[in-house]
RNA sequence: GGGGCUUUAGCCAAGUGGUAAGGCGUGGGUCUGCAACACCCUGAUCACCGGUUCAAAUCCGGUAGGCCCCUCCA
């Protein structure tokens, strides 16, 4: 399994700690509003992984924090927490609005097939860990109390921008709008591990401390929930491509100064979606969520599908006129796969010759578009037959997840419509063209669809 | 200002030195009373300009467009 690695900047061979087994974490969603498509395109990449790693026969255990207190607008000291903003917008306490937006987040993550991570749990639960991280890392002088918050302190690091190519004298202090420098800080780039001195008036979330009544720092939790879930050696840990500075790098350097040994193998991230004026953003207003995608009569596996078309490391532009093609692409590619027989030998070279072709292109830094491809080629090879290839497709689509295969629905009026057929049979044979199509008028109005074969009429059950 | 990514047919895309996968759509055909389904056929001087090479979409340099990061973001 070949995976580019952003500590690297490098494909490489992925080579876990303990043999067979991958200990894998995946930065979760921020609950204080609906997760984007965008943001589904992200767990939809870690998601391939997980089944790609576990497809090739590794024992995966993979752990996703649900982010409900301690996210602010901006990192400083300044800013409004984004759970703080969400309680006056809905009138609600802060436990409500994490309960609420996580439901329908995990809402999303199912439509579109993502497999539960084995652990999934919120900031909250583990105030403890954190507190026990940070007392470590101020007992090894790694951190400082600052204005009565705990700072971490990058300049005890050689090495703190491993993850980037950015130079601490190259970064632009405000570079964004309503950032402000926090003068507490002794170097530019430390972070805040733990706030007591909250400038947010009503502050719902807080906890004892050894420092005093407080909250955890927005990078605290993934290492917290990591270390605590996975242990002190972490195979891969991932995320969006704008949590590489400053979310995983800040990660990196408490989790180490913590531990005292590298900790992390492997980064991975997904690149964005872009819509057509650029980067989708939970901060930035339009909200365009799976469930909305549905209700416009979209199949949310289309969207998948859209994802799986492309390269997870590349940036894809959303459009509605992408989305109309993969959800017609996909419609087409289950008709084909219904359609196949499902008698007939299976030929285990020929098979065994797909399942390596698949495994190639999956191996290859997740080549998905390259993986799909090879389907059709098992769809089009003569060699196989329909039990063959039904074989191959039910196998593959444990990594794809598309739903390739339907299950055939059950109809309780079977004999009533194969009357009908006979019907309509009887009637095209007298050339009673009104009637037969009267029939088949009928037939559609209760959702069954016939499709006429060269030798007799079938139907289908459509929604 | 600093650091990166990207540009392949109408559209989505693969391809990292030997002369352009796959899919959607379009058009044509087979089948059909018609339609749907299915199947067959149908398309590219690889953004532009130079260079290296016997050979470049692929490597190097430049130009132009698009995008991301540089303390909210997946």
């Amino acid at each position: 399994m070949k995976l580019y690695n952003t500590l690297t900047r490098k494909i490489e061979e992925f080579v876990p700690y303990e043999e067979g087994k991958v200990k894998m974490y995946t930065c979760g969603p921020t609950v204080y509003h609906y997760a984007h498509i965008g943001n589904i395109r992200n767990y939809i990449g870690h998601d391939v992984l997980d089944k790609t790693l576990r497809y090739l026969g590794y024992e995966v255990t993979r752990a996703m924090n649900i982010t409900d207190v301690g996210h602010l607008t901006s990192d400083s000291d300044s800013g409004e927490d984004k759970m703080e903003v969400a309680k006056k917008r809905e009138h609600k306490s802060a436990m409500e609005i994490a309960e609420f937006y996580t439901e329908r987040f995990f809402d999303d993550f199912k439509l579109v097939n993502c497999k539960m991570p084995e652990i999934v749990s919120p900031a909250t639960d583990n105030i403890d860990e954190y507190i026990k991280i940070i007392k470590v890392l101020l007992e090894k002088e790694y951190a400082y109390l600052s204005g009565g918050n705990i700072y971490f302190d990058t300049s005890k690091l050689d090495d703190y921008y491993v993850l980037t190519n950015h130079q601490e004298d190259s970064l632009v202090v405000g570079a964004r709008e309503g950032v402000e420098e926090d003068s507490n800080k002794r170097n530019q780039a430390d972070f805040v591990l733990w706030f007591t001195t909250s400038k947010f008036e009503n502050h719902e979330l807080l906890w004892d401390s050894p420092w005093g009544y407080g909250y955890p720092g927005w990078h605290i939790e993934c290492s917290g929930i990591s270390i605590k879930y996975l242990g002190e050696y972490l195979d891969i840990h991932g995320g969006g491509v704008d949590n590489i500075f400053p979310h995983h790098t800040n990660e990196i350097a408490q989790s180490e100064a913590y531990l005292g040994h590298p900790w992390c193998r492997y980064w991975f991230h997904n690149e964005h979606l872009l819509d057509e004026s650029g980067k989708m953003s939970k901060s930035t207003g339009a909200i365009l969520t799976v469930t909305t995608l549905k209700e416009m009569g979209y199949d949310p596996l289309a969207f998948r599908f859209m994802c799986l078309n492309s390269h997870y490391r590349k940036q894809l532009v959303f459009s509605y006129d992408a989305l109309k093609q993969a959800n017609s692409t996909l419609k087409k590619l289950r008709n084909r796969v219904s359609s196949l027989d499902e008698n007939g030998e299976k030929n285990r070279e020929v098979i065994e010759e797909y399942q390596n072709k698949f495994i190639k292109e999956l191996s290859d830094d997740l080549n998905t578009a390259n993986a799909i491809s090879v389907l059709y080629e098992v769809l089009k090879d003569d060699r196989l037959s329909g039990a063959g290839k039904l074989f191959l497709i039910d196998d593959f689509d444990k990594v794809l997840s598309l739903d390739l295969i339907q299950e055939k629905k059950i109809v309780s009026n079977e004999s009533y419509i194969l009357e009908q057929i006979e019907k309509r049979a009887e009637a095209k044979k007298n050339k009673d063209f009104a009637l037969a199509d009267s029939i088949r008028d009928d037939l559609m109005k209760q959702g069954i669809r016939l499709i006429d074969g060269r030798e007799k009429t079938t139907y289908e059950v459509i929604e």
